[in-house]
DNA sequence: TCTCCCCCAGTAACCGTTTACAGAAACTGG
DNA sequence: CCAGTTTCTGTAAACGGTTACTGGGGGAGA
């Protein structure tokens, strides 16, 4: 006999669990007649439900779900992947994924990446082993050929699986990779923003921020100089990375250098706009009479700042209710490949006209 | 034969997911010997190894949890239950808890319970049900007797499943039952707060928001009036709700019905502090010069308005940290029943002293 | 060359459910 | 009162792994 029948019984070792054999053995029935009043789908006689209802409470049992997965029926899980969870983005994407998992039944596995592929990547393969059927993979890592090629991988055997691999707010992997895609619209808003910023006569814009090589980062930087051309204007560049820390050094840096190159910022996002305004005001400089800044994200406490900040509106849980609906919607068959949520500036306090 | 030996392979069939067992026979091998390899405990010879490893890679075959677990090795899960994620408190409990999940070897679980009480348990009892070995619920709730009675049973279940629960920035539920306690001095926060206010030379210093019968509440406003009662001086309350909207509408309306009734404000939350200090600016008042005002969170924001918010700073992320960390220590037999985390007010700008 | 070990690999019980099939009990109608 | 239904309930295979125990083969010591 391969296992011992677990008569150790010693003071260390845990009691069994109680088991559907158990409710069974006090109900006086069979194993299947309990499971069976317990799924609520077949035909009971109310006597034997009574029973078994009882027995149930006065054992206090629950089911065991990797048994019950294992014999068919599982818990379903949807997992979201992202960099970290207190930025505000990301906070509100988790937020849409799990009101909309928990609206179709589904529990929400959040695992936190710290932007690293390959941590992502080992998520992505522990999330097939553990059977979720949506795969949410959020925000811009540094994409590598060998990092594209695994994920396209893990896609195509999640898919296989029943699952599906969805990449949310940022761009898709190609036609031959059966990943989703739910994205916004980076560029647009990024050309919204300058254009919004030109137009109050400003010709010296500069875009503060943003990581090279991050896909959240080089839409922005596109967006911009598209609209910068378009009125024959000379992009001025200071990227870096995101965030207030970055916002706030590099202005005070160029303050100290001499004048500011610039009436007008556009920020790659709230937090650099943000740091921005704090070392601008530091300098003496009032915001927007000396210097117009737009933001980007629409963080909650841009419209509470000093200025409220005109910002990029970015509809953040909306992205993640929609990743979870598209791939849920993809198993049953429907296959909608991509799609693309507006975005759009909304307008506050910290823009004004250019006074010649 | 109960069930069909699977062989309808009509089209809409997903085709079976490759087993255990298909490994072992591409391998030439038997089951335990291609367990036993992946599980990598147990000596191998080498030649058989690389055979294995190739039929695993040739096949993509993953491991299926629940079979793994219903065998006796568990995948371990730790959950959190709160009543959002996007407010920033939430948000960095979250990411503690997931961080120090990780950390751990766990992957974590997010429950979103909107404030409801009923809904709170019904996760409980679910991840009762998952096996989770800690399930974490933060923040408070209306709690009603019948409320407390069935948490305590749960409680009680799950530690004898092997399992804790642990409520996190909430008090206990009382000395029989266990439950793990980390908390964060609350009360104290709101004492100091006030005081710092206090000793500026204010003497009308109104509590603004929160809402009562919340344990997040409460306790702030116990603080509040504990320092005002020190100093002989009668409390001023204007309780509600946390957030926003509420100082900002409160505030407005007291303007609108006459002078401010105070000279200092303690609000509930930041939120609720960066609500009355727009109200007040945009009826003319100036922060800190016509009135003072300190929040509580210590939200990353609070750093950036304008002004910068004098507030109390709770160690968000370190509550959820600790969460786990003693939630899997108990386990290990370690009976650290309660934690209490110190606050502590960070001074900015939004105070400054009375000008008689 | 013959034992005795040691090292590895195989066999099969077991984890806790679900459910197809079969069989028993209770009705129904004639 | 009996055959034919209908309505439950029980039996046992299957889900996909892990691991205790057993056994075979090769190397080492005598």
């Amino acid at each position: 006999m391969p296992r011992k029948p677990a008569e150790q019984a010693g003071k260390a070792g845990r009691e069994a669990r109680t088991t559907i054999r158990d409710v069974a053995t006090r109900a006086g029935v069979s194993v299947a007649t309990v499971s069976r009043v317990l799924a609520g789908n077949y035909p009971t006689a109310p006597a034997t439900r009574t029973k078994v209802l009882r027995a149930v409470k006065d054992l206090d049992y629950v089911v065991n779900v990797h048994a019950r997965a294992l014999a068919g029926v599982s818990q379903k899980t949807v997992a979201i992947l992202t960099r970290e969870v207190i930025t505000p983005f990301y906070a509100h994407i988790i937020q849409g994924v799990e009101q909309q998992a928990a609206q179709e039944g589904r529990l929400c596995l959040v695992c936190t990446t710290g932007a690293d592929p390959d941590r992502e990547l080992a998520y992505v393969k522990m999330m097939r082993e553990q059977g979720a059927d949506a795969v949410i993979t959020v925000g811009g890592v540094q994409e590598t050929p060998e990092y594209r090629k695994q994920l396209a991988h893990y896609a195509q055997a999640l898919d296989s699986a029943g699952s599906r691999l969805v990449l949310c707010g940022r761009p898709g992997l190609g036609p031959d990779v059966p990943a989703l895609v739910v994205h916004y619209d980076n560029e647009g808003g990024a050309y919204s923003a300058t254009s919004h910023v030109l137009s109050a006569g400003h010709e010296r814009v500069m875009f503060l921020g943003g990581a090279p090589g991050f896909t959240t980062s080089d839409p922005r930087v596109r967006g911009y100089e598209r609209a910068m051309a378009d009125r024959g204007l000379k992009p001025l560049l200071y990227l870096g990375a995101f965030g207030i820390h970055f916002g706030y050094a590099t202005i005070k840096r160029l303050l100290q250098q001499g004048p500011l190159p610039c009436t007008g910022i556009v920020a790659s996002d709230d937090g650099c706009a943000a740091g921005a305004v704090k070392a601008l005001r530091e300098a003496g400089l009032r915001v927007p009479d000396d210097v117009s800044i737009v933001g980007y994200d629409d963080v909650p406490m841009a419209a509470h700042m000093w200025p409220p900040l005109t910002t990029v509106h970015i509809p953040a849980e909306e992205l993640g209710r929609t990743a979870v609906r598209m791939a849920l919607q993809a198993q049953r068959g429907m296959p909608e490949r991509e799609t693309i949520l507006g975005t759009h500036v909304v307008v506050r306090d910290s823009v004004a006209r250019r006074v010649a």
